[in-house]
RNA sequence: GCGCCUGUAGCUCAGAUGGAUAGAGCAACGGACUUCUAAUCCGUAGGUCAGGGGUUCGAAUCCCUUCAGGCGUACCA
């Protein structure tokens, strides 16, 4: 509707012209909103005051000339007014609206998808957390972000592929094995002390059990650095596996796991540095190889491979960025925890340095979480082995209550997830509130096939003119509203547009709900009222959907 | 010190590209279940948009500045 809208001003825009009421036909972009004031109509435009400098003319005299060349073939305005400093208020015709749930109808599963990615590449890499621990909230809550903006990525036109980079190389991965091997040699019944800057969690002491079940003494027997190198491999493997088994259950599924250590393996790292090196982007200075980020807006430049010889993080991820580009993706998004800001310059200037345009690179920085019981906080330390797992939390609130508190905040705002909050079922944890819409509705179906009314989703030539209280037409607008919830969603990245469009979708229905019935006595507004709810059942479960979260038919 | 993020109702948070009178939930108070699910709805009350300056027809939104909180500032990952 607001694109029609806006096709009836470009076109009175143009009449206007030749008709002399505007001098200059150089037209600015037009901008159709929809007033927070009922009073100021449906939508309303500021054009004519935007126009006002290019067409030397006073506002309001600006919008009487559009006004006036104003053509409305279709029949969709009921009036059309000049208000305040310039604005145009266009008031829609109640008749307009319901026409709108036919394209929810044919749509479908399809309702809101747009064109707008052209099928171009995408990929979004996500939670990517060091194999060397159970993921915890915080990677939950990138989990649940990226997860949703690739989906809704995906829907909107973009052929994304989901991504999580593996850091198995390097010296967590070291202390990893040393934690393990170390805990091994105490089942061997030595007594170690046991380092603080190893890894305390109890975990560590079960991986280290496995391994001795397994292999027994036999690791003893070997060099301590091969022994090492085996607990590391072993334990990185289990833990990963344990990571992506975690997130099968939070509904996360990935397209591809990237190995760092693979980037070395095949010579990646290597061959980016001797590429950079002979386009002299990299440069030596104090026995280090050193990349030029200052030159890309970095503060700055940054080290590539130490004095000592051995390659930062830093080269893992250029030959890592590196080799996404040079897959083909149009576009990569990489979604990180905000503690990591500090590497978004450097890392922009690396693509920018290989000549990439930068749009094509972005990062989302996923803010923290706190985690809370009853308005407490919750020890979190990796290291000292004292957190709550994102498993656990899954187990106790549920999947779909922890994805949608996730997304019901903007990702650069600190959350606070509590536990106590999460399980109950009050509106101070919408998902219910949301999903409740779904439930209803199917059981008014059943009801309905239950009395016979209706059989299955099956409407035969419902009437939506009969569609006329308030309420339902306060629905269908916000139906039609979805398709722009969405693409601005995508464009922006940000993934809580979608979830709040949902809970004030959820709003009106329960309004509506509770002042009419849909199952009448008159059989033409019964079905008219199923095929409105109908329609909002399809839009709450497809914008679910892209949350990830579940539409149960009961509750 | 410098950089990034955050600051909106008692609490938790929305307010993209500057628009007209600032929004929701929770909590508080008062109402609505013989009905298609009350995990719901209706109403009342609640504000120096952290403070100050600026830009303009118009600022929660853009710029400058102060304050408060968080994070980051390695030849760590």
């Amino acid at each position: 509707m607001k694109q029609r809208v806006r096709e009836i001003i470009e076109a009175a825009l143009v009449r206007a012209h030749e008709a002399g009421a505007l001098p200059s036909r150089e037209f600015p972009p037009i901008l159709v909103e929809e007033p927070r004031v009922e009073a100021h109509g449906d939508f309303s435009t500021n054009v004519a005051m935007v126009m006002a400098k290019i067409q030397k003319m006073a506002p309001r005299k600006i919008a009487e000339g559009i006004i006036d060349h104003l053509a409305d073939p279709g029949g969709v305005l009921l009036r059309t007014e000049i208000a305040g400093p310039g604005f145009i208020n266009f008031f829609i015709a109640p008749a307009a609206w319901p026409p709108v749930l036919e394209e929810v109808h044919e749509a479908g599963d399809r309702y809101g998808a747009s064109a707008m990615g052209g099928g171009r590449k995408v990929q979004v890499e996500f939670v990517s957390a060091n194999p060397t621990g159970p993921l915890h909230v915080g990677h939950g809550r990138g989990a649940a972000v990226g997860d949703t903006v690739a989906n809704i990525l995906a829907f909107c036109g973009f052929d994304v592929r989901k991504e999580y980079y593996i850091n198995d190389s390097g010296r967590q991965i070291r202390t990893l094995g040393r934690s393990v091997f170390l805990r091994y040699t105490e089942l061997l019944g030595r007594t170690v002390s046991f380092p603080e800057d190893c890894y305390q969690g109890d975990y560590i002491r079960e991986l280290a059990g496995a391994i001795h079940e397994d292999r027994g003494d036999e690791l003893e027997k070997e060099t301590e650095e091969a022994a090492v190198a085996y607990c590391a491999r072993r334990a990185a493997r289990e833990i990963l596996s344990g990571i992506e088994a975690d997130l099968e259950v939070f509904g996360i599924r990935f397209d591809r796991w990237f190995s760092e250590q693979s980037l070395f393996d095949e010579g990646r790292v290597d061959g980016a540095i001797a590429d950079l090196k002979d386009r002299d982007i990299l440069y030596e200075k104090d026995g280090a190889l050193w990349f030029r980020t200052t030159d890309h807006g970095d503060e700055k430049d940054r080290v590539v491979v130490r004095g000592n010889g051995q390659t930062t993080y830093f080269a893992s991820d250029i030959a890592y960025h590196r080799d996404k580009f040079g897959r083909g993706f149009h576009r990569v998004i990489d979604v990180w925890g905000a503690d990591h800001h500090g590497y978004v310059a450097r890392m922009s200037a690396a693509v920018e340095a290989m000549g990439i345009e930068r749009e094509r690179f972005g990062v989302i920085l996923v803010h923290l979480v706190n985690l809370l019981r009853a308005g407490r906080p919750v020890a979190m330390s990796t290291r000292a082995g004292e957190f709550v797992t994102l498993r656990e939390v899954v187990d106790e609130v549920g999947r779909d209550a922890a994805r949608f508190i996730f997304l019901t905040r903007h990702y650069e705002s600190p959350l606070d997830f509590d536990l106590e909050l999460a399980k109950q079922k009050t509106n101070d944890n919408p998902v219910y509130y949301v999903q409740y819409v779904h439930a209803r509705i199917s059981s008014i179906f059943a009801k309905g096939e239950e009395e016979g009314t209706i059989a299955g989703d099956d409407l035969t030539s419902p009437n939506p003119d009969l569609l006329t209280e308030p309420e339902e037409i306060a629905l269908i607008k916000a139906l039609s509203r979805y398709p722009e919830a969405v693409e601005n969603s995508a464009a922006l990245l940000e993934p809580h547009r979608v979830a709040y469009f949902l809970m004030s979708l959820a709003t009106l229905f329960h309004a509506y709900y509770n002042k009419h019935r849909v199952l009448t006595e008159t059989a033409d507004l019964t079905r008219a009222r199923l095929y409105l709810v109908l329609a909002v059942r399809k839009v709450i479960r497809n914008g679910l959907s892209l949350l990830g979260v579940s539409a149960p038919d009961k509750m």
